[in-house]
This record gives structure tokens, C-alpha cells and sequence, in this order.
DNA sequence: GGTCCTTTGAAGACT
DNA sequence: AGTCTTCAAAGGACC
């Protein structure tokens, strides 16, 4: 495997990469394990965000990513810098243009038998192999049987679709050709449990304020994983998937159970059938909190979402390249699916009427109504740092 | 019971 | 084209 500068350990810690944990005046930001995670981090989303809208606007989303890390601490005035070094110590990671599309299909493809490697493999291998089953596993809940091959069930030509405009979606045969708990190969150096991301320090790097007195004895029994999804949220064509919400009845899994079914009560009231409402499929960050949420409950004997996520937010910048890569892989490999399941989709479908309907009832007037605060909010802060 | 909080990323809406 | 906004998950807190 390619070494990447993870190991490197030069060029160490850019500090002003630190700027938004030490805000948290928390010692764990001071590590310097951080520091080239951090820098990491900041190589492959560039290299995510090169390879994967370079059909689209680099600039722009370079930008608008500049923009998003800056009020996260997270600077991108070292992007491009970072660009040119990555390029260079990736040892060809992302720096062939023979692939125009996504870089990860230059690597060996953790979710094919064998998790064969592509013949331009050599140039990567984010994932290596495991004996067991990847932790991921349970962020592709669907059942192994709809990964199959060209699922006969799906539409052979996705272009016939319109009104929706995506891109083509590549041959998701070999994506989807997986054996028998293929998703779980994924994996290795996922190991938080033995490598805390704040080495010597408690894994709950949360401001006081939402720190828990609340038992941590049951969090994990009470935790709903996403391993644990059944079948449930079966697509029209037999193929369950999570994003595919009933419109009646009850899924065995709590990730249904708030704000996505339409209650018995409403159920009965309303007589005509709802429409399903597909969710929008889960990004990189969504997918590592599903899978590390539970972990981060058990270790902070936290319950509030709210500071869950926010470890979870450093975490996530902790996380080396590789392993933010297979989250990104998944998420990609999680829209295509989605995209394949649900061609007419639209995320606007959930935009406005807010699921009206389904559970949060949510009006048009309440959704301008939060689309107000939030504007609101956002004057409110440019106003204070203009002072 | 509805909304907020809090995170990142994708995508649609808007300017 | 660039920027802004919404939504996706989660569950306690708050009104």
C-alpha cells in the first residue's frame, strides 16, 4: 500500500488548522497525532472535491467549502498548497486524470468478491483487507440480495427518466455485486476502539454545558443501529431500502420511527394513500455518525444529540483520509443506489412541504417560518462580528 | 407535540 | 456562476 503522508509526519500540524478546536479550550487539539490528521483531512477533501464535481465547478465548490471550513476553523488558504503536496505525497493517489470521474474507482473495490483490485489498484489501496466484517456494514442496511448484479428489477435504462436531471450514473453492477456480507470487507484501519482519536485524553471532548449526569448503562442497549435494520422500508420493487419510507404501518427500525411515518391515527384519517417519502440518502458525515454514534454514547455517557454530534464533527476531522475516503466511497455508493431506486427523486421532493404529512405535519408556513429564523440567526451573528 | 440544537455534505433554490 | 438554504440522523431540552 502506497504510503500516504499520514506517516509522514512532515509539515505537521498547520496550526491555524487548529483554530476552531482550541476555541474548545480542550487539550486533545493540541496533540500532534491531530495535527496530521488533521492536515489529512484537508488533502483528501480537496482530492474528493477535485475529483468528484471535476465535471462540475471545482471553484465553486472549492469555495463554497472554503467558505463552510473557514467558520469551522478549518482553512483553506492552505487547500491549494495542500492540493499540489497531496498530489505529490498521495504517490499517485489522486493524481492520475486518466479517471475523470471519481477517484475512488481507481481503487480496489472493497465491495466486489474478492474485493479484486482494479488494474490501476496499484495506485491506491485505501482499504485493506479484513478477515471480519467491516463496521460499515451497517451503513448499507440493505439487503445483500438487492446488490446483486444488475438487479432485473431495475430499470435498464435510467436516461428514460425525466424531469430529473442526473448525472448517468455509471455500471452499478459491479458496485452492487456483492457476496454475502461483501459490504463488511470494507475495512480495516477503522479501529477507533483501539486508536482514540484523542489519545490519553476522555474520548468526550464536549463543552461542559452538555455534559450528562444520565447513566451510560443503557446506552447501547438503547441505541438504534443501523446494523440492526430489518427489511424494512421495501422499495415497490422488493428492494428494501432505508431512504423509502411507507406510508402506512410501522418499520421495525427507530430511524423510521421519528418524523418519517404517517402516524395510525393520520394513517386512518387520511384515506388516501400517502405517498412514500423517499429520504434523501445519508452523506459521508451522516453515515460515520449513524456508525459512531453509539460508540461516542458509550464513551461520553451523552444522550444529547447536540454534543454527540458535535464530537462527532471533530472526530470526523480527526479521521484520517482513509478512513473518511470509505465514508465518502459509501455515500457515493449510496446515492448511486438511491438514484437507481428512486430516478424521479428529487431532493426537492422533500424541500418545503417539509414530509408534510408524514409525521412533522410540517406546513409551508412553518417551513418559511424556520427559513426566517434562520436568516435571523445568521444577521444576528454578522451583526455581533461586526461589532 | 413541535421545534431547536449540533454536525457535515449533497443538492436544490436563489441572486 | 456563485451563494444561500434545506435536509438527511439523533434524542434530549425546551416551550
Amino acid at each position: 500500500m502506497p504510503q500516504l503522508s499520514s506517516g509522514g509526519g512532515d509539515d505537521l500540524g498547520a496550526n491555524d488548522e487548529m483554530i476552531s478546536f482550541k476555541d474548545e479550550g480542550e487539550q486533545e487539539e493540541k496533540i500532534q497525532e491531530n495535527a496530521f490528521t488533521e492536515r489529512d483531512l484537508a488533502d483528501l477533501k480537496s482530492s474528493l472535491v477535485n475529483e468528484s464535481e471535476i465535471n462540475q465547478s471545482p471553484n465553486a465548490a472549492a469555495v463554497r467549502r472554503g467558505q463552510q471550513s473557514e467558520q469551522r476553523g478549518f482553512p483553506d488558504k492552505h487547500r491549494e498548497h495542500l492540493d499540489g503536496v497531496s498530489k505529490q505525497q498521495d504517490g499517485g493517489m489522486y493524481k492520475s486524470p486518466a479517471y475523470p470521474g471519481y477517484p475512488f474507482l481507481m481503487l480496489p473495490d472493497p465491495y466486489l468478491p474478492n474485493s479484486s483490485v482494479s488494474p490501476s489498484s496499484n495506485k491506491v489501496s485505501v482499504v485493506q483487507q479484513s478477515h471480519g466484517m467491516h463496521p460499515l456494514t451497517s451503513l448499507l442496511p440493505y439487503g445483500n440480495d438487492h446488490f446483486s448484479p444488475s438487479p432485473p428489477h431495475l430499470p435498464t435504462d435510467m436516461s428514460q427518466k425525466t424531469g430529473v436531471h442526473r448525472h448517468q450514473s455509471q455500471d452499478l453492477s459491479g458496485y452492487y455485486s456483492l457476496p454475502p456480507g461483501g459490504v463488511g470487507q470494507i475495512t480495516p484501519s477503522m479501529s477507533w476502539q483501539s486508536q482514540p482519536v484523542y489519545p490519553g485524553l476522555s474520548p468526550c471532548g464536549f463543552r461542559q454545558s452538555y455534559s450528562s449526569n444520565l447513566p451510560s448503562a443503557s446506552s447501547y442497549s438503547r441505541f438504534p443501529h443501523s446494523l440492526m435494520l430489518g427489511t424494512s422500508g421495501m422499495h415497490p420493487t422488493g428492494i428494501p431500502h432505508p431512504a423509502i419510507v411507507p406510508p402506512t404501518g410501522k418499520q421495525d427500525h427507530d430511524q423510521y420511527d421519528r418524523g418519517m411515518y404517517v402516524k395510525p391515527q393520520e394513517a386512518k384519517r387520511e384515506k388516501e394513500p400517502k405517498k412514500p417519502v423517499i429520504k434523501k440518502p445519508l452523506n459521508a458525515f451522516m453515515l460515520y455518525m449513524k456508525e459512531m454514534r453509539a460508540k461516542v454514547i458509550a464513551e461520553c455517557t451523552l444522550k444529547e444529540s447536540a454534543a454527540i454530534n458535535q464530537i462527532l464533527g471533530r472526530r470526523w476531522h480527526a479521521l484520517t483520509r482513509e478512513e473518511q475516503a470509505k465514508y465518502y466511497e459509501l455515500a457515493r455508493k449510496e446515492r448511486q443506489l438511491h438514484m437507481q431506486l428512486y430516478p424521479t427523486w428529487s431532493a426537492r421532493d422533500n424541500y418545503e412541504a417539509g414530509l408534510s404529512g408524514v409525521a412533522g405535519e410540517k406546513s409551508k408556513a412553518d417551513w418559511g417560518k424556520k427559513k426566517r429564523r434562520k436568516r435571523e440567526k445568521q444577521q444576528d451573528s454578522n451583526t455581533d462580528n461586526s461589532l
